[in-house]
DNA sequence: TATTTTCTTGAACAATCATTCAAGATTTGA
DNA sequence: TCAAATCTTGAATGATTGTTCAAGAAAATA
């Protein structure tokens, strides 16, 4: 009963997402959100509650859309080394873009982590996952014979994981396509 | 003639600078600034500028101050793999410590050097003096045969660096200690 | 001592911030 | 068709933002 949503709740919350990555948490305005979003305040508030409200679940939105998607390549099927070597390969091929695997979470550890316990459980969660990703691909890579069975691969998966947001952070800066390859060269030198 | 400065400009802008390590730029406001800097608006205006101009002068002395004296590790006489190795094991000893290395950096990559030209100036002339300083090491270690002559040196410089934003990120989400030295033994299994 | 110069103060400013809410629009059930 | 329910709108709110400026305080010169 009553008059029905104008608007697809998803589709809002994933526009919110990118204003979030692209601007940070404080310096998105309301107003940034409204004009992007294309629903008024009054919708918002009544959807999603407050600013901070939308924007944990923004990051839970980016979570389980953008980055449960990156981390895709590392689960898949066929050999696991050569996954993680896609991986950072996929990484490099569009570091600017919007699809750029982590950035909101990096974003929002740097910004909010340290402030905000909500925000930090959120990416924790994330961050987790991802590190797990890593550590699946090594545990199944072990088993093959791929990699020695001496191998810390708990501290191989932690490595990764935070060559990762090295590679985000690089990225940001004035850093080219070339360099970046070199990184990632090295990088994947400690699997040989 | 006229009457005197009551405060000292490098201490004020040493607070400044400390302010926005801990709330980064769009989180502090006049009010923090003025709070923790002991002066009025007013003197804050005469003196720096507006914020911005306060906080492009904030990551220069940050440069000045706390990166360059990181980097001295680097520079030190005496076995460069082992200041390489000594720089990492700092790294890692004081983490969520102010004095943690480019952290103010790094969160302005984060945060505003994708937006902000002026600021993204300064910092990637930080990062790069950090790049070059692991680049001089790797030079010294390699003319003392300590490294292949056909190692890659510029790649390796650019993935130490990149080793160490990433340290940076981790360090701030829950990542504990050990984990934290797992990470570094794999950084420098580089360079054996 | 009187005058000029310069720094300090903090109230005042307009702009913007996140948030609220009453009025209007739309749909359902009776 | 009327009444109840629910969503949408956007103006209004009070708080906070960065910034300014006139008045007062301190030092130097004459």
């Amino acid at each position: 009963m009553g008059r029905h949503f104008e608007f697809n709740r998803d589709e809002t919350l994933s526009k919110a997402m990118s204003v979030f990555w692209q601007k940070g948490y404080k310096a998105t305005s309301m107003k940034d959100l409204v004009d992007e979003m294309g629903i008024q305040p009054g919708s918002i508030y009544n959807t999603f509650g407050d600013k901070h409200s939308l924007f944990i679940e923004s990051i839970k939105h980016y979570g389980q859309v953008v980055t449960s998607n990156t981390i895709k390549v590392l689960n898949a099927d066929g050999a696991p080394l050569e996954n993680i070597r896609k991986f950072f390969q996929e990484m490099i091929e569009r570091p600017s873009d919007k699809q750029c695997i982590g950035c909101l979470i990096v974003n929002t550890v740097v910004e909010l982590a340290p402030h905000d316990e909500q925000a930090a459980e959120v990416v924790n969660t994330i961050l987790k996952n991802i590190e797990r990703a890593f550590y699946d691909c090594l545990l199944k890579a072990q088993a093959l014979g791929q990699i020695s069975g001496e191998s810390n691969i708990k501290a191989l998966a932690s490595y990764f994981a935070s060559s990762t947001h090295g590679l985000l952070v690089t990225g940001k800066s004035a850093a080219g396509r070339q360099q970046m390859k070199d990184i990632v060269d090295v990088i994947l030198s400690t699997l040989k």
